[in-house]
DNA sequence: CGTTAGGTTGACTTGATTCAACAACAGTGG
DNA sequence: CCACTGTTGTTGAATCAAGTCAACCTAACG
């Protein structure tokens, strides 16, 4: 359980390696009212259609947006962190145009759409980190895009886990050998575009041919290197060094 | 080939859409420096990689967005039509992480990196209304996720069809009963993530079931809704009619 | 005219799905 | 404490959608 005074710390450090922030943005996030909830696994944050009444911010556990097909299909679109903004969209948008729900427990913090909209009227620093948070989750969309339309069902796999372990430990939260996977085969399935058998049978070979080797739901990697081969992962696409591209390197240091 | 005058008329009039400008955010968008480029089909605006000097913006003609895995296949990941900045990522972004090529032979204006920025800094309406466009894009972008990931190839094609079919008509650039397929069957197959025989197995028998007929690459539609429900193909995630929220929608008639 | 890019079709192969059964495990309640 | 239930993971066998390979056709173009 976060204290009050930590639920924006984590968007705050994020925004600042985005575009530098003076005192008054970093208070200006800080004084958002907001509204702290708990989620429970596989709950809707959002869903399609909606107009939610705020943003919401993960301040624990995991989220991810998703999409259900008229034919009943689901596909996970992306996975979110704690500091992560899930529904930006539904405050600068008119609707929400897919589904947002808790991976695991959450506790969301829940800002109102006026606050906001003023705080991106008012301070457009932030404003600005905030477009190139969605500038990096279009790449990352960008990304996933390839992954399920080009990649076989062995290398995106591969790709997912490279993805995975590299955000989490941005975010400081993964070992350097491995990490808890925090979804089900079935989620893994919707998020590759495959069916939950198949993410059975290509974890077991993963596992079989030493590119992993799996306890439950930890993933230990003995060779990283050989992980991001096999996945053809490059995390350019991640952007995890963006800094302000207006201002000198050396001025942040 | 456009006038001067009217190079930024159809980028003023989407982002009007977005955001309500004022005269000055207008003039400061016609006053944007540029340099106008001629580029052939398949010729590339962005590779992977650089830092572009500028914002391309598309004045006429077609561009798409596209990626390259490490075997060599290649994932089409987005469209664009004139009016379209195809990337902004490269000025606010440290590089760019995709590539970008044209799909006809286009006419572009290039406006340098600093202009960008400066407009962005000074004008806030302007900034905000090129954020929505890249909310919209990620938008896009998730449902081409669920596109490649979750549908059948003859079903992501009608999709395919429709998303065309919508985005050429809301920019005033097709007919009510079918419009010109502006790619070859490979290209089709990129956005898709399936192979050129596929591609043409399926556009073959979407043509001998009736829900299309082609003469080269003309698209002649009979029933749009039943292209629509083959596709599954809701057009809520193109926002068309995305206006700023914080304004009362009567204030804008 | 030859050359090239794009489109078309058939025969064969394969990666992934489907269906179905079962094992492991956590939570629940008697 | 154990039976009951639901979720997740595992595996085999049969099937299918899409890929591969290869041939050939057509139109555009220098």
């Amino acid at each position: 359980m976060a204290s009050v005074s930590q639920i924006f710390d984590r968007t705050v450090r994020k925004f600042e390696t985005r575009e530098p922030l003076d005192a008054a943005d970093r208070q200006a996030l800080y004084d958002l009212p907001f509204d702290v909830r708990t989620i429970d696994a596989n709950r809707y944050i959002v869903r399609e259609g909606d107009r939610p009444p705020g943003a919401t911010l993960i301040v624990d556990g995991l989220a991810f947006r998703q999409k259900v097909t008229v034919e009943g299909a689901r596909q996970i679109l992306s996975v979110h962190i704690p500091g992560d903004f899930v529904d930006l969209e539904g405050s600068l948008l008119r609707f929400a145009d897919h589904n947002v729900q808790a991976l695991t427990r959450c506790e969301v913090a829940i800002v109102p759409r006026e606050a906001i909209v003023a705080l991106i009227r008012s301070r457009a620093k932030v404003a600005h980190a905030m477009w190139i948070d969605t500038l990096i989750d279009g790449s990352i969309y960008r990304e996933w895009i390839v992954n399920v339309g080009r990649r076989s069902a062995r290398s995106a796999m591969c790709h997912l886990l490279c993805e995975f372990a590299r955000r989490l430990e941005a975010a400081g939260l993964s070992k350097a050998d491995g990490y808890e996977l925090p979804m089900s085969q079935e989620q893994l399935g919707d998020a590759l575009g495959i069916t939950p058998v198949h993410v059975n049978r290509v974890l077991r070979d993963l596992d079989r041919e030493g590119l992993i080797s799996r306890e439950k739901r930890f993933v230990r990697v003995p060779s990283w290197e050989a992980l991001r081969k096999c996945g053809g992962f490059n995390e350019n696409y991640l952007h995890l060094d963006q800094v302000a591209v207006d201002q000198p390197l050396a001025a942040r240091a």
